[in-house]
DNA sequence: TCTGGGGTCCTAGGACCC
DNA sequence: TCTGGGGTCCTAGGACCC
């Protein structure tokens, strides 16, 4: 069998916001400009986003907090919590004048989307990209990187450079061979740990060895994707661009503990309360679920006592998006699973099977009793987006919950709100 | 003392059926 | 006592992504 390349005309780029995390915090702060800036996960837990100075230090991303403290004291590193309503909100605008110049667009994540420019002239592809990056940078201030290429895992490829180089844009279609004898393997997007320590073992330690390793061995040795992923290296897209915006299939809410806790009721509570958000997340999608899982755990990390973790799923009789209903049947599994005597560290829900809630199940009942409900989860849904998230929620939600979690480096920007926007002097 | 959260897809293997 | 073969469907868990 040969392989005809039909793709040879295809261009793909790749723009991916330079330090997302961080730059959403620069733009309200513009004196750490030139300043090491970190940006920590949830519960000031891990290092998820770092500006350049703060990687030239020594900061490796996902890094616990704690580990790098002595680091980031002796350089006098800034630090944030995390701010997801502001880095969406950022995000939002940058996606949006990214459709300014096409509707060929797949938002890949929160700092990252797939143009096609196959319409692109040749010679107009380069200066292109630059245009981009001026008018993103321009209009939200948001710094950019763009790969291009033939393939989406090659325009991964040609941006991964194109930061590293600082570079702005990096276009790969001639040269490509010399570009992928400099890219280890690790580095390709779909090779993650299993498949690194696999090719490795086998000699293969850059992206140019495996685009030239045999389909038999690949198509042996690893599954479907990996597969794709070397066809791409060889300029054969297999991977779509996938431009319509697709509903999610299941929807987990889940958080670490501020501290460590024992008791049943606390869990109660927190169970609650990450169900009653996955079911105001899958409302606003006008979805209803059909399944849902419960699961906690102690510290995987804590070498001195002994670790539990379990989870259960429950199906649901009639798929529903009612929150009483939801959080009556997490309640019930959490129950089944919980086990006295553990230091709890995480607990969440997943509500999984989803499902547009115009196509629900001929039931006879269901339509009246859905009626219901509707009514009060759009009473609550509405007083809460007016208020405030859990403005009304239910009493096993408890309060003044003290297994929130830490949030000790807060910018408390909300874009949402006008008071926070940044004042300009002219 | 302190180690995130939210997704998708694939596969092996069990259950079940004829 | 002997106890096939092939198909489908489902699920848990793994691997990967950002």
């Amino acid at each position: 069998m040969s392989y005809t390349n039909n793709n040879k005309k295809n261009k793909i780029a790749l723009i991916d916001c330079n330090s997302f995390y961080v730059s959403c915090e620069r733009l309200f702060k513009p004196k750490i400009n030139n300043k090491p800036v970190v940006v920590l996960s949830n519960n000031d837990g891990c290092v998820i986003s770092r500006s350049t100075e703060a990687k030239i230090i020594g900061i490796k991303m996902g890094e616990p907090y704690f580990k790098v403290k002595e680091l980031v004291k002796k350089n006098n590193v800034k630090i944030f919590s995390s701010n997801y309503a502001l880095y969406g909100d950022i995000s939002r605008r940058v996606m949006k004048t990214l459709r300014s110049f096409s509707d060929k667009i797949e938002i890949y994540s929160i700092d990252e989307a797939f143009i096609d420019l196959s319409h692109i002239e040749e010679k107009e592809v380069e200066s292109y990209g630059k245009e981009i990056r001026e008018r993103v940078l321009k209009w939200t201030g948001i710094p950019t990187s763009v790969g291009i290429s033939n393939t989406k895992t090659l325009s991964k490829v040609a941006n991964n450079i194109a930061k590293k180089k600082r570079a702005g844009v990096i276009y790969i279609k001639d040269n490509i061979d010399e570009y992928l004898k400099n890219f280890h393997v690790s580095d390709i997007w779909g090779v993650g740990k299993q498949l690194s320590k696999l090719y490795i073992k086998n000699g293969i330690d850059t992206a140019y060895k495996l685009k030239n390793i045999s389909n038999t061995w690949v198509k042996k040795s690893t599954n479907v994707l990996g597969a794709k992923t070397v066809m791409e290296l060889r300029g054969i897209s297999c991977i779509n661009l996938e431009t319509q915006e697709t509903k999610r299939k299941s929807c987990c809410v889940s958080r670490s503990f501020g501290k460590k806790i024992e008791s049943l009721e606390k869990l109660q509570e927190s169970i609650t309360t990450h169900c009653l958000n996955a079911a105001e997340k899958v409302r606003n999608d006008n979805q209803i679920t059909k399944s849902v899982t419960v699961f906690i755990r102690t510290s995987p990390f804590d070498k001195y006592r002994k670790y539990y973790s379990n989870s259960i799923t429950i199906d649901l009789p009639v798929a529903t998006s009612n929150s009483i209903e939801l959080v009556k049947t997490a309640i019930d599994g959490l129950k089944k699973i919980y086990r006295y005597g553990f230091f709890y560290q995480k607990a969440g829900i997943i509500l999984s099977r989803l499902k547009d809630s115009s196509d629900n199940d001929l039931n006879l009942l269901a339509p009246i009793m859905e009626n219901k409900s509707q009514i009060l989860m759009k009473a609550m849904d509405f007083t809460n987006a007016k208020y405030g998230r859990n403005a009304i929620s239910i009493a096993q939600a408890g309060v003044n919950n003290s297994w929130k979690m830490r949030r000790e480096h807060s910018s408390k920007i909300d874009t949402a709100s006008f008071d926070s926007l940044p004042k300009i002097s002219v």
